[in-house]
DNA sequence: AACATAATTTACAGATTTTAAAAAATATAT
DNA sequence: ATATATTTTTTAAAATCTGTAAATTATGTT
């Protein structure tokens, strides 16, 4: 799942840098100069975690998150340049889910992120399935796919996909219609450049293999002729 | 129904930052800086639940809780630096509490409290009426597992289970049908990041010994390659 | 129809992941 | 204090998945 990452940072280097490092690893960055604007951003976009600096002009780090948690839960890392100010967040890690001392290494930061969202992800899924809220279905005429139980049916059959076969599927099923060229998947599952294509057709005869009726006639995954591949929307 | 929750924490930041976010979420909330206070403030006032600091001065934590226990059952949530101190007060554990290891997200405290006071108003409900079923108890085909008596019966013969495979199990009975990475089952139960996930497969595969008729081929726990594990749906 | 280009199929080696078994480290109980 | 049970680590084997290359087939163009 693609995330979206608030970087709410004064200081233009260390935000391009913080930045630069996250997109490396495949997630979307937003970006703040102070308390205020990054407020603004969290009420105009989905953010899955947001780092902020805890000293920044025009709307300091602390106010900033005091009013975020009024209305917002994901997690949240601080950086502060002196231990001291930890002390402050001290009461805030409620709210807030980690913090670094300047200067981080970026690897560093980039493991409490990732370790952050996870953490984050866990007690959402495990909340919502203790409800029986069977989110995570998408149908597609004879296909339906389950993302929380991983399961794929063909007609109410169940296939059995490898884990890059679902990835792809998922990706084909949550945007029926839209056309993917073989690189596009590539990068979007691999999350790196694509090197060559060959890969990618074999995993779609592989898929094909399992969820069409007949794969020399595909009816769902279709190739578009130079273009790439898409997923044929049928009725319900 | 409001309800009136307790915080009991010496840090005035932590303090402030649960009472500001149970606040956001429709609770009434009394203060406390100690032991001594709390148990003062829950003679005067009527109180649904509370969240007790284990390290505290003038009155610990749980010196507190031993007193409380002595005339009130509402669910109590524990706060800990330390998942040692835990131990100290696994035996006062009544039926409707919880622990968190400090530093947590808000919204798993917040997830606790709904969850404890739901429970704890369940248990009242049970109470009044006629001595109706325990809850509790989780079925899934041949398999029995009751949390209460924490005993796991396979095709009504007592399955004997180490205190780990009980809360895997426990997990997976909670939520069949939904795929668990390694890494996220030894954070739900170990309360804190997976280094390496050996440890899971090793109980998961001592679990199947203990619940499967032929663990080569178990019906219950299925691997999801990959993925992680997940807990077949069986008929009732 | 012949050609160039794109897509499909097949096969397989290498990489990952899971299972298994046993030994070491910890915790628990007697 | 000692024995027993539980948990974790280690190691090896088995099963499954993945990426590459090469051969085949299909499509569009001249």
């Amino acid at each position: 799942m693609e995330h979206t990452i608030l970087v709410c940072e004064d200081e233009p280097g260390i935000r391009e840098a913080i930045t630069i490092y996250l997109q490396s690893q495949g997630y979307s960055v937003l970006q703040a100069e102070n308390g205020a604007e990054g407020l603004q951003k969290i009420k105009d976009h989905e953010v899955h975690l947001a780092i902020v600096d805890i000293m920044m002009p025009v709307m300091d780090g602390i106010s900033m998150v005091v009013e975020v948690r009024k209305s917002y839960d994901f997690p949240i890392i601080f950086l502060s340049a002196k231990s001291e100010e930890l002390d402050k967040i001290n009461g805030l890690m409620v709210g807030a889910d980690d913090y670094l001392t300047k200067p981080f290494a970026s690897m560093e930061l980039m493991a409490r992120v990732r370790a952050n969202l996870r953490r984050y992800e866990q007690i959402l899924t495990l909340k919502n399935s203790s409800d029986a809220e069977p989110s995570g279905i998408y149908k597609n005429g004879g296909l339906e796919l389950n993302t929380t139980t991983k399961e794929v049916r063909v007609n109410g059959k169940l296939a059995h996909l490898t884990p890059k076969e679902f990835q792809i599927l998922e990706m084909f099923m949550k945007h029926p219609e839209q056309v993917f060229s073989a690189a596009q998947i590539y990068q979007s599952i691999w999350k790196e450049e694509a090197i060559s294509t060959e890969t990618i057709t074999v995993h779609i005869r592989k898929l094909r293999e399992k969820i069409e009726e007949n794969p020399k006639k595909p009816i769902y995954i279709q190739v578009v002729w130079g273009l790439g591949y898409k997923l044929r929307k049928g009725d319900e």
